[in-house]
DNA sequence: TGAGTATGGTTGGTACATGCAACTAGTTGA
DNA sequence: TCAACTAGTTGCATGTACCAACCATACTCA
């Protein structure tokens, strides 16, 4: 690790601060405006959906975690994707002040129906895009991502540990 | 433009679009949480401060178009801005309906210290990136940007003309 | 084993960001 | 000059989020 970073790099963290701050207000509009019909479900339950699809079965507090939200969030979310009969809730066995998380069958199918809207607008945005700038975007996106759960870890960490 | 895509583009799409839905939920909280004295403006805050310093005395109008935003939700921050002493009104002479909206010497500093916060966790973040890296990723989350406002000013333009 | 504590989840209260609809006040053009 | 338009504000509704208080179950240890 460097000291001293030269002035090019400084230049490129303060071009990237400023571009994630656009970046973040104008994406969930895009998916929202764009996509004629992609508000089949709301932003907050489309990671929910792909999250129990991904994982299988799981509690409202794993869903929290990995989402670095309060659990009352998750819940109340959880409670209208119940409503909306996108997900099921089983008891769980082990404890039962618990309970799991399943994607229905309904969930599946608009969870795919969503995710294909979504990734086309994606896929529009990138259309002129090289290969190459395409891979080097996804995984530089997901470095960041990684970055950003380990440092919400640690500060949540440190909350509960001063 | 190509007309089919291979495999390896379409799964950086899906990999980008997974990686976009858990950033922008994720990326307002390390501002938030992992700086502690960030708070100093909130976000949507931070985002008229800078915008206003970069480009000079601006009319709410123009705010909103920038961030694609409703006229009446920046109507609401301005206010609040204004409240907080980090913008200023000034009745605009060309058009005594409008005003323009000027950044205090109070809002200047405040800016000055939420950018050095700001850049500070991101700087944080990409501790550990090669100088590569972050100019690339500078770069395609610019071009990123570029294509979203693009994106929205075009659906902006379609609903006042169908 | 029973009291005290810890944990998983829900609910109440609150705050903020946002959009749409309705409104006021000023501008423009036939 | 009057109708149509525009800039901005305000009222109302919704989605997302947090904290605090709470319930029920699980765990711990004297």
């Amino acid at each position: 690790m460097q000291l001293v970073e030269s002035t090019a790099d400084l230049a490129s963290v303060e071009s990237i601060e400023q571009e994630l701050t656009l970046l973040v207000r104008r994406a969930q509009k895009v998916y929202l405006r764009g996509a004629p019909a992609a508000q089949v479900v709301e932003r907050a339950a489309y990671g929910i959906l792909a999250w129990l699809h991904d994982m299988g079965p799981l509690r409202p507090g794993a869903l929290a975690a990995h989402f670095h939200l309060d659990a009352s969030t998750i819940s109340r979310q959880v409670t209208s994707l119940e409503q909306a009969g996108l997900v099921a809730r089983e008891p769980d066995a082990e404890d039962r002040r618990a309970c799991r998380l399943r994607l229905t069958e309904h969930g599946q199918e608009v969870l795919t129906a969503t995710r294909a809207e979504r990734r086309g607008v994606v896929r529009g945005l990138l259309q002129s895009w090289s290969r190459e700038d395409l891979a080097n975007f996804a995984s530089l996106l997901a470095a960041f991502n990684a970055g950003l759960d380990h440092q919400l870890s640690q500060s949540t960490r440190e909350e509960s540990q001063p």
